[in-house]
RNA sequence: GCCAAGGUGGCAGAGUCCGGCCGAACGCAGCGGCCUGCAGAGCCGCCUACCGCCGGUUCAAAUCCGGCCCUUGGCUCCA
């Protein structure tokens, strides 16, 4: 069984070959940081989080490059707002911060590297350089442009046409250029007044002063940090055209090699006919996303849909995605607790137990090799979860075995690869936290023997009210931390 | 106009590439039952599917082919 993928520059599924069969080259196009990031963001993130867990399940040494578009005009347009900084590049430093905050709040992998353009200047005027010299750029007014007749494969991966495409850029550059769906590589600085913003920052080069492009920063860090050709290039849907378009085809021409074996593209986040107005996009930013629901039921909602359909965002469905969370995690709890308190000797056998186990990590892993469907690798876990609830609600011995196999593969699968954190963070603050609330159940436990209920419901309400679930069983109280 | 993706139960959402295990998964909401002092969790059952419409291919179609209707996303910086 091996990984299938699905290419946008094919529009097909095909068998994932990377060209070391040990190791994976894997580019994610990241934000432009001139704002805190939202959900949109954090379904890709934690969709090639996922990508990534999986490849090194599979065994392939993963190395992950992520980029910071860090000189852009919507950076230069916050510059002096409230405390963001006073240059494009404080504001830029500003936003990076908080984004790798919120990246880690998602519990993402962390990529190798996070380049920057404006650390990659030198490697983007030397690429702009060899293409003006193979012929495929030209020289105009201080800026430089891609001629997009020169590239014979222009269009392929967003299968367009030339003459059918609408112009790109400004209004005024298109005076510049030759046809008008040639591209910027580089734009002078000090020939536009009306572009050049107070604190944008301006570099020199071979064409006088002036600022990258807006596609061949991807271009110049990929081959940089990974090579000229590398195995998957990720991004959101919305890059294929024009942004991946003008990789490819500033990056061939260059090297004459391909930029990249497979296109993966993560379908954008939609709001259910809203429009993301600014007034909402409070409410989706990952910091008030998570701090709302936290980062597994964020992770839940995103991964129950697989990464190329479409998925809508609303306040129900985000429950939804709560109450599956909690239903693995409760499962994954039971079946921790009942292995603790079985006797590892126990000759306890329950074949449905066992059947569940193996069908469920034959089922994870064929869905994962699906093309990442993380959805069916999800219900494979939700599977688990009912067999364990089943085993310990019908049987009166514990198969051992079984439910140690079991736990293996809730921390296996659900923990390493779909990056939950089952197990939860129990350090100290939280063992003595569990330690008082034992305490409170005990008092509670003794007003229940002594009949006074009322009492017993109101410790419970209080308890609940401090986000602390307690749960009467025929074994005594349990309780969960929420 | 161009490119692309879809229309499956109250909601949400797999399955469609490689037709039969789909008499349609997993889950949420709701209802009934078991358990329980109560509640919750869990378990069992129901609501619950003529898989957008029409026609075709086939022993067999949600899945393949043709036509039609409708929806959504992208095409400007955007994950």
């Amino acid at each position: 069984m091996t990984l299938q993928v699905t290419n946008t520059l094919t529009g097909e599924r095909e068998p994932f070959e990377p060209q070391d069969p040990e190791s994976v080259l894997l580019y994610y196009c990241g934000l432009t940081v001139s704002d805190f990031a939202h959900l949109g963001h954090a379904r890709s993130w934690v969709h090639v989080d996922v990508m990534h867990r999986w490849l090194e399940h599979l065994g392939y040494d993963v190395r992950h490059v992520e980029n910071f578009t860090d000189v852009n005009e919507k950076i230069v347009a916050r510059v002096g707002e409230d405390d963001l900084g006073e240059s494009e590049s404080e504001v830029a430093r500003h936003f990076i911060t908080e984004v790798l905050e919120d990246m880690r709040s998602l519990n993402l992998l962390r990529a190798e590297v996070y380049p920057r353009v404006s650390e990659h200047v030198p490697e983007i005027v030397d690429l702009v350089e060899t293409l003006v010299e193979k012929g495929y750029a030209y020289e105009s007014n201080g800026s430089v442009y891609f001629d997009v007749t020169e590239f014979e494969d222009y269009g392929k991966l967003s299968n367009q046409k030339i003459e059918e495409m609408e112009a790109q850029g400004e209004e005024d550059e298109r005076q510049e250029k030759r046809h008008p769906a040639d591209f910027a590589l580089w734009k002078a600085g000090e020939a536009h007044p009306d572009d050049a913003d107070p604190g944008g920052e301006t570099w020199n080069s071979p064409w006088g002063e002036g600022r990258p492009g807006w596609h061949i920063e991807c271009s110049a860090m990929s081959m940089t940090h990974l090579d000229e050709t590398i195995d998957i290039h990720l991004g959101g849907q919305d890059l294929v055209f024009p942004h991946h378009e003008n990789e490819i085809a500033q990056s061939e021409a260059a090297t004459g090699q391909q930029f990249a074996k497979y296109w993966m593209h993560v379908r954008l986040l939609e709001t259910g006919g809203e429009k993301m107005s600014s007034s909402l996009q409070n409410y989706f930013t990952v910091r008030n996303a998570v701090e709302e629901f936290g980062t597994d039921a964020i992770r839940m909602f995103l991964l129950s849909t697989a990464y190329n359909n479409r998925q809508t965002y609303s306040e129900e469905t985000l429950q939804e995605a709560v109450e599956r969370w909690e239903r693995l995690e409760r499962g994954y709890d039971r079946a921790v607790e009942a292995a603790d308190s079985v006797d590892a000797r126990t000759k306890v056998e329950d074949e449905d137990l066992r059947t569940a186990v193996a069908e469920t990590r034959e089922e994870f892993t064929a869905a994962m090799n699906d093309d990442f469907n993380t959805r069916e690798a999800i219900t494979a876990l939700l599977d688990l979860t009912s067999a364990v609830n089943v085993h310990l609600d019908e049987r009166d011995e514990y198969d051992y075995q079984a439910l140690c196999d079991a736990v293996e593969t809730f921390e296996e699968f659900g923990e390493d690869v779909l990056g939950f954190a089952l197990a939860g963070d129990a350090e100290g603050e939280v063992e003595i936290l569990g330690d008082v609330v034992e305490l409170v159940l005990n008092v509670r436990e003794q007003e229940r023997d002594a009949g006074n209920y009322e009492r017993a419901d109101e410790l419970r309400d209080e308890l609940e009210a401090l986000g602390v679930e307690v749960q009467d069983t025929d074994d005594g109280p349990t309780f969960r931390l929420e």
